[in-house]
DNA sequence: CCCTGCTCATAAACCCAGCTTATGACGTCA
DNA sequence: TGACGTCATAAGCTGGGTTTATGAGCAGGG
């Protein structure tokens, strides 16, 4: 019994999950950016490693599946429709975003004799790292490198047994034992979906009120978890937590749902407050802010390719 | 001849365009993301459509390809290793870009008899939309949206010929027979690659110094460079530019490769920002911002499905 | 103690999407 | 008019992902 295409005119909670039957693949969408960037369907082909007919009939079958005319063919080249336009755009994000996924899990296969060896926090290895390794496979494509995520600690321990070169971590200080620079800020940010009555507040929060309010978190122990009691113990403490969740997604998810007000960091919700699914509430006088450190062995400031990757990630 | 799977020491440039080769398809990476749900290959499998052991095998594949566990298994069920959650997090960036993209493809399609007709300006169709749709859909599941996207005077046009029941402009006035509110702004962003001198500078830009250098920008006549002639026109007026590109795509590019600062919306480059493959130039004293309105025909506010999207932008 | 029920793995057969090669039609330009 | 570029069509092959059928391992209850 095949799947057959159901009628589109309606997705309830079933709609997630059955993308690829609506979203061209990966192949095709980088075939999509080549005929753009090369205004010919041959030439794109070329580009990808597919011969002509075969880049024509994808492109057909994904005009097809889009319902949309993408390419204007002619004798002379092809280009892009304006609605084809729109979806290279929105392409390209994805694209993009395959491109951080590759960059991280070749990393996180490289092998221990890696030229690089890298030892992050999972926030860091999560938002960070896969663009600096992007960044870093421009600059220098030769550099092998191998990614160990874990926390602090972990970090630390990696470096001092010189199983890492350079270290990535996120919190209140350096480990001993190692030397450091912030490389970036990580601030915790009050959001709540757009109706939550905070989002309509004309001036900031006080942080008694915030402290006093029940919040979604993330489970006790965690980092950002331990931020926020720090920043908030001089201001009655935080309240009986609305909900406590395991992993940065369900905090998310619950907020975006209309739950109530999180506490998230910033890179977690970078893209549901660009596109106001989330709404950040402002604080008035308290330091949400947390800095991420690049970190190595005291006295063993980086060399080579960890210097490559530090130098990368503060400019 | 078969095109093999080469070495994986060394990506040149190359590597672009052959990302389908080593990142698992849409597919796959939504029966991770179940995996990670429901902690259980069997339901992952149901929860996605296919039988337990297409899912076995599936995330087999998966792991032989990208050369890392991610799933322990086990009698009671199966739970993400620790590789396997952040291959986890970095697949969901994927999946939600893809949902975006199906999100504005399904309007792009959408026929004029759609429930809810929506006219929008490029910046905001190819930033802001997508997302607008997303929670449009997790509220009214039922609303069939079809998407215009064209400039000002495409968005007017619709909207008094009752093509349109919604639209959305960039830019510094209300089109004539409209009324609008501001939904968003976009703030032009002086960028520049982190290893120009720009990026190590203490303070802000000075007005006439930006005015006086020598830029990456759009074609004259595109939006973000009307707004900056006028921002700049008391300060000297815009040098002669660097570059003048067709695309917003194409000055990112040159900006991150160091061919120069540029100009772009602050939409455009919030990613590069965020992983600090391009850094913003604070400037002083000059106001580099656009409105995004929301418009409609005068007297002729929003209702139905119209009212339910520009609820969602406004929060 | 064994049975039932959950888990995941293996094996064999099948199907179709997308590939290649070969060819053709259409426009443009010298 | 002929050469070169474009894209389209047709026929045949291949392989990845699917299905069904089956088995093995572990947990908990009668």
């Amino acid at each position: 019994m095949s799947r057959e295409a159901r009628g589109d005119e309606t997705y309830g909670a079933e709609a997630r999950g059955q993308l690829h039957h609506r979203v061209p693949d990966l192949g095709a969408l980088e075939l999509l950016l080549a005929v753009a960037r090369y205004g010919s369907l041959g030439a794109a082909a070329r580009e990808v490693g597919i011969t002509q007919p075969a880049a024509s009939s994808r492109i057909r079958s994904m005009e097809r599946q889009l319902g949309v005319a993408l390419v204007d063919r002619s004798p002379r080249g092809s280009r892009l429709t304006d609605a084809g336009a729109l979806v290279t755009d929105w392409a390209r994000r994805i694209v993009e975003a395959a491109e951080a996924f590759d960059a991280g899990a070749q990393a996180l296969r490289g092998r221990r004799d890696s030229r690089l060896r890298v030892a992050a926090s999972m926030t860091i290895a999560e938002y960070l790292l896969p663009g600096w390794l992007i960044a870093l496979r421009a600059e220098r494509p030769d550099t092998a490198v191998s990614l160990q995520a874990g926390n602090s600690a972990v970090v630390a321990e990696r470096l001092l047994a010189n199983e890492a070169d350079i270290g990535f971590v996120e919190g209140l200080a350096v480990p001993d034992g190692l030397d450091g620079v912030v490389v970036a800020h990580d601030r915790l940010a009050i959001v709540a979906a757009p109706s939550h009555p905070w989002a309509r507040r004309r001036g900031p929060l006080d942080p008694a009120e915030l402290a006093a309010t029940p919040l979604v978190l993330r489970e006790r122990g965690s980092g950002t978890r331990q931020v926020l009691d720090a920043a908030l113990s001089g201001h009655g403490g935080l309240a009986q937590p609305l909900l406590e969740l395991a992993s940065t997604t369900a905090v998310k998810a619950a907020a975006v749902s209309g739950a109530g007000p999180a506490v998230l960091s910033e890179l977690a919700v970078a893209e549901e407050l660009g596109s106001r699914r989330l709404v950040a509430i402002p604080v008035e006088g308290v330091l949400l802010r947390r800095d991420l450190r690049a970190v190595w062995p005291t006295g063993h400031r980086p060399t080579g390719p960890a210097r490559d990757l530090l130098s990368l990630t503060r400019g």
